[in-house]
DNA sequence: GCGGAAAATATCGTATACAAAAATAACATG
DNA sequence: CATGTTATTTTTGTATACGATATTTTCCGC
């Protein structure tokens, strides 16, 4: 329990609107969510704040602030640019890591690998996190492991869908290892190569996924 | 004059950062800022939120907000994403680009032209912008061009006083060239090349720049 | 009955007041 | 003199109140 109350509920309605029980253009009225939240509206003008910033609402002056879930197109989008910013980090980790992140690296696989082996989509879940936060890590770019991570949390709420498609934890499993093997061979234009496809490959699965979604 | 008083005083410490009079780890205190700006405490902080929000500066909690002004390191590590940006965004566009664009596109750099022709590098700097924003626009993904804007923006800066450095706004013209021919055929592999290196010469530059102003 | 103007109403943005938490300072005790 | 405890003070976070502006409603003239 966060002991601010701005962060409850932007955490709160970011989570609402991930969950789809916030609809796109629906309207974030200031009073209701001050009362929904138990709170007054200052903090919820904070939290309504925030969550424009970070592009999940617009503020349209002087007329409210609307939820502005990312469309289909938008979502595709964002995996494009997902693509690339993940194909970076590898492209500079395969010239820059050192032997310990390797070792991480590697060991962070393997725990992903006993996930699987425990049919734990969860635990995979947080493994894999791990794993590409290793490569993050060893990018030697901090601004652009802070930017990657960032749009990897906006992303993470479908991410976790994607994982229960079926066979999609054993496919990434593999290129996992591609991906290790171009760095740890210092290969980045591999590196770089695999990565975008191992996002890309995501994007491609939430497409199937929503597609099989409008069909029930 | 903004109409909004949180506005003025985001704009404005961003400003005082960005010109060195706000430095790095400088406490931004609530009580100070309001009266500076002669505001409350609530859009004061409503700022600090949005600042902190744009990396601009640090929240400790219970402790403060703090000026965080790009160290030199933090500079180039965001030059490096922009050149990724940038070359993502003209690989694309050299894919996407329409008819109608490709006539903008020349159009604007043509204006760049007429800029240098009359020396005015004011004039220069808002031409490129534009140059730089039909190719934005061309990329054919909406979120990868905001997300270019957004951090060109922070740069812009740091920019404005590049194209000072002898002779860069005739290099950078030369360049332009390059990228618009590189479009025009189509050739994706090369808008990406050449736009990254039209980057990345400004971060050398900067390089340059910096290592000028720290030798007197 | 319809269009437009004026009043009523809602809502946004800002100011101020208050409460809670933490840092600093002062003090007492060993 | 040092250390631990307590009090003071600073500062943060939240609530509420007020003023301004936009929107809606109502009422009057046509």
């Amino acid at each position: 329990m966060s002991s601010r109350a701005a962060t409850r509920v932007f955490q709160g309605v970011e989570e609402q609107i991930a969950t789809g029980q916030l609809k796109d253009g629906e309207k974030l009225d200031e009073a209701s969510l001050a009362k929904r939240f138990q709170v007054s509206r200052t903090p919820v003008r904070e939290a309504l704040l925030q969550l424009v910033g970070s592009g999940l609402a617009t503020q349209i002056p002087k007329r409210g602030c609307f939820v502005k879930a990312p469309s289909f197109r938008e979502m595709i989008e964002m995996f494009e640019v997902m693509s690339e910013l993940e194909g970076m980090c590898a492209r500079l980790a395969a010239r820059r890591i050192s032997d310990e992140q390797l070792i991480a690296l590697e060991q962070s696989n393997r725990e992903c690998e006993n996930a699987i082996k425990a049919n734990d989509s969860d635990l995979y879940y947080h493994k894999n996190v791990e794993f590409h936060e290793c490569i993050y890590s060893a990018c030697g770019n901090r601004f652009l492991a802070e930017e990657t991570r960032s749009l990897r949390r906006r992303l993470q709420s479908f991410r976790r869908l994607q994982l229960r498609v079926r066979g999609r934890m054993t496919q990434s499993l593999v290129e996992h290892s591609e991906i290790i093997e171009a760095i740890r061979s210092g290969d980045a234009n591999q590196a770089d190569r695999v990565s975008r496809e191992h996002v890309m490959i995501q994007g491609e699965r939430f497409n199937d996924l929503i597609a099989h979604m409008e069909q029930s």
